[in-house]
DNA sequence: CCAAGTTATCCACACTGCT
DNA sequence: AGCAGTGTGGATAACTTGG
């Protein structure tokens, strides 16, 4: 990993690899020249921030045809920004490249997809397909958690798209060695390209997100209003987006211009944009573990209990914007610092327990829905 | 049942970033 | 400087485990 991250991320590495990219006129021949770099630039959504830089030089090398990091295991937690990247890779390889046939599935519909081929016999058909394209790309990977007839068959799609110098791209919650419910011959597959962690937008990057979804027509944002994101403003690219609309569609009718008082009211006012409640996230927790939600805001200390709790903290944490104290509060009236130990806790254990990650990723996905 | 080990919890203090 | 949020380390008591 050391060379990897010399090669990629060192000091060698210029400030924007696709600046580089683009400069060395990769693509072009089929792009056409300048319209073609600006083409593809505009194909690009996901905004890197330094601290996504090694996610983004993976991902113009992947577009370049390198094949020394094959496949590319983008991991991260939801929000981040993988599935922007995995769309933005697919869309710029077919601009790149309209002549070799390239895919983007969510590994869920992967599967699906197998099994349906599976019923009606067409097995053949579903691998000439996956098999024969220059480039795969896999959103999701961790959602195939125990179904092995799927992950067998990614694993010879895989390798079948390798061998033909194809390229492959695969986000995932966790990376490959952290997968609970995994073939290891899929996971050993997967750990020899380059694992690559996407981390929330910095500054910087939230900066440039929001200069994007401002430019929208009609609603022209003052300095004021901007400033004012700039520093009350921590989420995610997602939420981030969902705020601009917010404020969009508090303003009426287009050409009002916005600023800081309208941001500041509708900052004040989100209904927890999206977050499930705490009640709702202990519910699920607790169910999960099979014990009473009563219990979890009880004193209790007894194992399963404590367990249960640190999930439910953990889920609370990072599913929505609630500080230590207000989850604390809420589980019993306990010390923040408390919450901040079961999350490291769970952290930990995550890390070591597949099947533990299997329930934490079950019970995410719940809680999103 | 009891002793020993483990760890969830709270407290005190320190640090960071913002106003 | 003051405040909010967070991180870290130590002390204590609740709980688990082995005999």
């Amino acid at each position: 990993m050391t060379q990897d991250t010399e090669r990629l991320g060192g000091p060698g590495v210029p400030e924007s690899p696709a600046q580089t990219f683009l400069a060395a006129g990769a693509g072009r021949e089929r792009t056409g020249g300048e319209d073609g770099r600006h083409r593809l630039g505009q194909l690009i959504q996901f905004v890197a921030g330094p601290e996504n830089r090694l996610a983004e030089a993976a991902l113009w090398g992947l577009l370049a045809g390198e094949e020394d990091y094959n496949p590319i295991v983008l991991h991260g937690h939801s929000g981040v920004g993988k599935s922007q990247l995995a769309r933005d890779a697919y869309n710029a390889w077919k601009a790149l490249h309209p002549d070799r046939p390239a895919a983007l599935v969510a590994g869920i519909e992967f599967a699906r997809q197998l099994t349906d081929a599976i019923e009606t016999q067409s097995v053949e058909d579903f691998r000439d397909h996956y098999r024969g394209l220059a480039m795969l790309v896999v959103d999701d990977l961790h959602l195939l958690s125990g179904k092995t007839a799927a992950q067998e068959e990614l694993m010879h799609t895989v390798d079948a798209v390798a061998r033909s110098s194809g390229a492959v791209l695969i986000t995932c919650r966790w990376p490959p060695d952290q997968l609970g419910g995994f073939l290891s011959g899929l996971v050993s597959r997967l750990s020899a390209g380059l694992t690559v962690p996407l981390v929330p937008p910095g500054p910087e990057a939230r900066r440039a997100l929001l200069g994007r979804y401002v430019a929208a027509p009609g609603f022209p944002w003052s300095e004021a209003a901007l400033e004012l994101v700039d520093q009350r403003f921590r989420g995610t690219a997602a939420q981030l987006e969902g705020l601009v609309k917010q404020v969009a569609l508090t303003a009426g009718q287009p050409a009002a211009r916005i600023g800081p008082e309208l941001v500041a009211s509708v900052l004040d006012h989100r209904p927890g944009a999206g977050q499930p409640e705490l009640r709702v996230i202990a519910m699920a927790a607790a169910k999960g573990f099979s014990v009473r939600l009563g219990d979890l805001r009880s004193g209790s200390r007894r194992r399963a209990v404590v367990l249960a709790r640190a999930m439910a903290m953990y889920l609370a944490r990072n599913l929505s914007e609630r500080t230590f104290e207000e989850i604390g509060r809420y589980f019993g009236g306990r010390d923040r610092t408390t919450v901040s130990h079961a999350c490291q806790r769970m952290e930990a254990l995550l890390a070591q327990d597949p099947s533990l990650r299997q329930l934490y990723t079950q019970l995410e996905q719940q809680l999103r829905a």
